[in-house]
Formats: structure tokens, sequence, C-alpha cells
DNA sequence: TTTT
DNA sequence: TTTT
């Protein structure tokens, strides 16, 4: 049956991404991404609560992510959840949910004029601060 | 600062929502919702793998979702992900993300002709076949 | 700079996908899509509105459009919006806005069940109800 | 029937809006917004094509907008397509077709450096960044 | 652990 | 012109 499983954020890179090259030669990346909510509480203060979202993308987009992406950076993150589950030290089944990004945006970025906040991407030419992984490779098993 | 937090899925109901009344009058309901995504394995088999969705809906949507949905339906739900803590028996920290609705529309149903799986639904007015839940009360601390 | 144009429609077909085969050998189909709305008027009235979407998909998912799709047929559209000039018989510039389509998924068919209404569709495979379109020959100008 | 209609954008104002008071005290402000896609053409040159948004937010987002927004800003963009129908000079049917906000966020804002491009958000409180529409209101016919 |  |  046809599904859909889509997720949309647009938030900052709590770290750089980490990335690791799987033995078969499969490179990924891994960064945790905040976005933030804002409520009312019960006496009418203003609360702000955090998110972190674990992103994981995968081949090009991951060797993308270790060029450009940094701590603190504001981007765009289109993907989809996944939950994989592990066994922990005490052989329990535990469970990870992550966003496989689909395509990546840098926001904020201003060749010309947002350098000083973001250095690396400065170079980057135009058409490259949307990343996108094609969706051949993405349906592989990761 | 401004950021996004959005999920849409659209797939089929695990179960029927099972619903709670906290202390202090508020209803929750919770589901699961299955998605599927297909891929062809290294030798070149077709995969299926499904995916499963923890759904939190809250107050006006919980007693929506109560009343209309039941398991098997296919249905979209638009929400944002949402990690939670807690303390596991041996009093470790355990995760679990769940997807709080924002918005719930039923599919696939047509009165008078999908009677046979999704009678509950027939009697809906139009405008109800979607839900969504007020901003104001969404943003409370769950 | 990033940008990003997404657009995502669940409705039902108000025709057949008309097709045509371009010079060059591209395909290209187009029809058009109802969603609704409700509101109450002033007076406290029920009100629907319907919006009329001119939905054009290209190359294989052109193909894709011809072979599954039909006047009536509930579905899942994913795609980006274009407005296109032309010159219209006085010679005057006019404007017609249309999504072109990135992804489309049939809904609420259910193979085995759902044959009566959604009778072409009962022999799709399943994995095959959801169609992508390649990002590469998406990114030509039409 | 249930039905979706939503439309996500990310990018740049190309205008201040403009902002109407209409008979009854109704508010309405309308910008345009840009999108860019790049791709390559038949003699593989990398073509930039931009497409042109126009934007109607209404009573509470349209104050908002008139405050908070401006020429250039960045912005993200939640809300339905509407196609409306007018009459042109020759009494001849046209169509133009907007993006009704729902929900406005402002990106890449970084009061104390970005404050060259961006001078009036650096006053907005953090929570006021996203503005979101009613959806009462948001559902009259406008 | 981000950002404002 | 769809769907309920």
């Amino acid at each position: 049956m046809a599904s859909v499983n889509k997720v949309i954020l647009i938030g900052h890179l709590g770290k750089d991404p980490e990335v690791r090259h799987l033995e078969g030669g499969t490179t990924v990346a891994n960064f945790t991404m905040a976005t933030n909510e804002y409520y009312k509480d019960k006496q009418g203060t203003r609360v702000e609560r955090t998110e972190w979202h674990n992103i994981a993308a995968w081949r090009g987009l991951a060797e993308l992510a270790e060029k450009y992406l940094h701590k603190g950076q504001q981007v765009y993150v289109e993907g989809r959840i996944r939950t994989r589950q592990y066994q922990d030290k005490d052989n329990q089944t535990r469970y990870v949910t992550e966003i496989v990004a689909e395509e990546i945006s840098l926001l904020g970025s201003r060749p010309g004029t947002g350098a000083a906040t973001q250095p690396t991407t400065a170079a980057v030419a135009e058409e490259q601060v949307t990343f996108r992984q094609e969706p051949e490779l993405d349906q592989l098993p990761f």
C-alpha cells in the first residue's frame, strides 16, 4: 500500500557531523539538530523546550555534510523517520529513532555577507547549497 | 530562533487508539501507524520494510481519534516529533520518540461503498473527516 | 541561495490524465485535482469551497499517470509550484500556475478489496502505488 | 472528503509587504517571494530559474508581516494554494494563484550579526519569530 | 549540544 | 471537473 513518511526540519546543528566510512565503502554522516517550541506554563510563564533530532546522511549527502555543515549552522532537512533496534550491553533491545536525510539546504548563508558566521560555506557555488540524495541509493537498506 | 519540526505521514493504523483520561481532565489517545518502503537488496530481490510510528493525539483530537479511528484505517497525520525520557524498571534512562498529531484526516473512506471496512465513519459529517488541534492547546507542555 | 518550493496535495482527480508526446520524445501528462475546504459564513452556515489544481507529470511519471490514474481517484501528489507565461490570442501575457509532480501515490486502493471502485489499480504491484520522478530529469527545463 | 492542500516555501521577499485594511476592519498583507531552481540545459550549462510566489497573509499574520517582514528577508512560509478569479478591464475572466499563509518564520536572522541586513527584527522577542494564523479565522472566505 |  |  502506498504510504508517506516525510519529515521537514529547520534548526541548528548541535555539533559538527561525525563521518564514518563503513566496510564496503559506504559513507554515513551523523549529526544532531535542535528545534525549539515555546509555550506558556500554568503560571503563564513563557517556557522554551528544545527537541534534539538525530540526523543520518548517507553516501553523497554524507560527503556534502562533512564538507559544508558545522556546529551552529542553520539548515533545512527533509527526510524520513527510521527507528532502529539494537541490543544494549545488557542484551536488552533498545530503540533509537533518527531522520534519514533526503535533502539538506543551508539557510541564512549569503555568500559575500554571511562570511563571518559561516566561513566554510562562503565558497560554495550557489547551486550547491541544496543537496539531494539520489532516490535509488536512498532506498538501500542502511 | 525560528525553527520547524513537521511530520507528514500517510499509513494505516496498527490498532485501535488507546484513550486515557489524565488527572486534570486531559484526554490523550495513542495509536501506532505503519508506513512502508520498498527497496532492492544486493541480490536484486524486492524487500518491504515497515516503519511503525507512535502517534499521540491530545484533547479534542484525542476524542475525535477515539470516535472515528480504528485499526486498519488509512489516515493522514500531520504533527511534530517529540522524544520523551523516562526511567525504566532498572532506573535507566530510556527514550521514546512519538509524533504529536496536529491534524488527522481520514483517507479512502467512501460512505456507501467502503462501509464494510470503515463502518464507524459512515456517519461522520463531511467536514469532520479532517480534524485539527487548536494551536494554543497544542502548545501546552504535555 | 538555497530555497524550498514544495507542495503536498491529497485530493481526487477531476478527469482522466491527458497525455501528450512532445517532439523529442518527452511525455507529459496533465490532470486536475480537487481539494476542499469548509468554513462557516457570516450567517453560520457551513460552506464548501473547492480548489482545482493543475498537475503536470513528466516523463516516467507521465507514463505511470497514464497507466494508473483516472477520474475520481484519490491521490497524494508531492511537487513544486511553477507559473508559466504565455501569449493569448490577443497577444496579451497570461499566467497559469501548475504543480509539477515529483511523487504520486495512489490512496484508498486495497488490492483485493477496493477492486470495485478502482479496477485498474487492482493489478498494480504494491510497490508501484508510489511513483517518484528521478530528480535529474526533473530538473530539466520543461 | 478529507483533502490536503499544503505549501512549504523557503525564499526571500521580493519587496516589502503591501498592507491593506479592508472595509470591515480585516487586514491583509501581500508580498512576493522568490525560490530558485538550478538545472543544466542541453549544452550542459548551468541555468538558474526563479519562481515568484504571491503570498497573502490575513488578520493577525498580516499585522505581523507588516511589522517584521521586509524586502530581501529569508522566510519560511507554510500555507495553502488558492486561485482567485477576477474580471479584467476587457471583462475577460482571469486567474491569479496565490499562497494563503498559515505560518511564517523568519530565517537567518541573527540579532547582533545580521543587523545590517535585518535591522527591524533585532527587537523581536524570540518566540515571535514564528507566527501562526489561528485556524478558525483562517477558514473564513477571504 | 544549537539558535534567539 | 473530484470526493463526501
